[in-house]
DNA sequence: GAGCAACTACACCGCTCAGTGTAAATTCGA
DNA sequence: TCGAATTTACACTGAGCGGTGTAGTTGCTC
């Protein structure tokens, strides 16, 4: 047998139903679509020609637009939750000064608005949408999304405390005071970056949040 | 001409076009059908119904869809605006106990979401729509609305600042933080009041935030 | 080559909906 | 009562859309 073994992904190997390309693709389209459109906007067509599928073949893969939809905002929201983790390794693991180091993750932290201008906008959408997705869906994202940011921050900010950095006995409200004064700052100024605010005014913005923040902690 | 004055207002006083009564039914059932649906998926055959109207007199009022939708949101802002001025008249006008003054006036605020659910599920769809929003009725919105809260309580602040209760050179900034520190944290957890949380953990959140807020400005 | 799974390309169905037009009815002032 | 403005109650138009079915095509394995 001498048949090269062929990089594209199809049929007949031992994976769910469906080809994993068409999958991703189908997820890809779905996140730009309900993003730029929102979710009763967005139509089914429009995503399956965005992503070069034919509409019953997004059938084939989700059982019908609002799972589509679910799916996409949790798993945009898991490569979202690794890109901060990789933010919190890169400035938090190592404090050589807090303060200065506190600024560059919040900054980072914002700028990972932009660079997920999809997922963002799609986060918006699923907010709109509160009251229309069943709670245990709801449930899931708050614990996809929102939640973890907290979940990771606080372990840094009690391992800073350790160290006599910061004072404090509460690392998860820490961990949420740190995000409201420069992060929800920015995202409420710019509707999750829908709307640009000068790179300035969001240092300006994101430096007094963090003084605020060691005001409080330190 | 003993006719006495009817207190039916209809046409042929010198008034704009339409009744006065007509439009304001539409305009309150759009506030709740908007708010309930969102924007895209009310129906303006819905608002009409819940008005008790014909669908010809919203169109009769109404330019179109958009302009009934920002109209409430702007009308809708101007009460929540009157009524948060309220609030704030009541606790901050005159400071017995700094402390419990601004966390009863962060928990009536916080209430205050309660009071107008309508007004803040039109919010979430709202801030949904905002890239499908023109961009001058955009800063109108945020006119109307988020900026007017910063800018009634940053006064109060600077006098409660010039009594020296407070220590603070940026009234404005104060006034953000403090509402990040007590609102926005409320807000973000109950999607505008959409998901409903525990009275005692609102109380724990607002009265955190308040001893931050005064840690940092103290 | 045969058989099977997945995809494509349509067509279709039933429904919804923003906006418009029109005739009849209602309201109000002169 | 008359006339004008507004409203009501429909009907209509053209478009869109979630979801489904089906026949033909493609790719892969045996």
């Amino acid at each position: 047998m001498t048949n090269l073994n062929k990089a594209r992904t199809g049929p007949r190997q031992h994976e769910p139903r469906g080809w994993p390309e068409k999958r991703r693709a189908i997820a890809e389209a779905a996140r730009r679509v309900f993003g730029r459109d929102g979710y009763t906007r967005a139509s089914v067509d429009a995503i399956a020609a965005e992503a070069g599928v034919s509409k019953r073949t997004v059938y084939n893969h989700f059982a019908d637009k609002e799972q589509l939809f679910l799916a996409v905002a949790i798993e945009g929201a898991d490569e979202v939750t690794a890109a901060i983790a990789q933010i919190m390794d890169r400035h938090l693991r190592k404090i050589v000064d807090l303060e200065q180091d506190l600024i560059d993750f919040s900054l980072d932290r914002v700028a990972a608005v932009t660079a997920f201008p999809d997922h963002f906008a799609l986060v918006r959408a699923l907010e709109a949408e509160a009251t229309h997705i069943p709670r245990p869906m709801l449930r899931a994202w708050i614990d996809a999304g929102p939640q973890t940011a907290h979940l990771r921050l606080a372990p840094y900010l009690r391992k800073i405390a350790d160290r006599g950095l910061l004072r404090l006995d509460d690392a998860d409200r820490a961990a949420r005071h740190l995000t409201l004064l420069t992060i929800a700052d920015i995202n409420q100024q710019t509707f999750y970056g829908a709307v640009p605010l000068p790179q300035e005014e969001i240092t300006d913005i994101v430096t007094a949040g963090v003084k605020a923040f060691l005001h409080i902690y330190r």
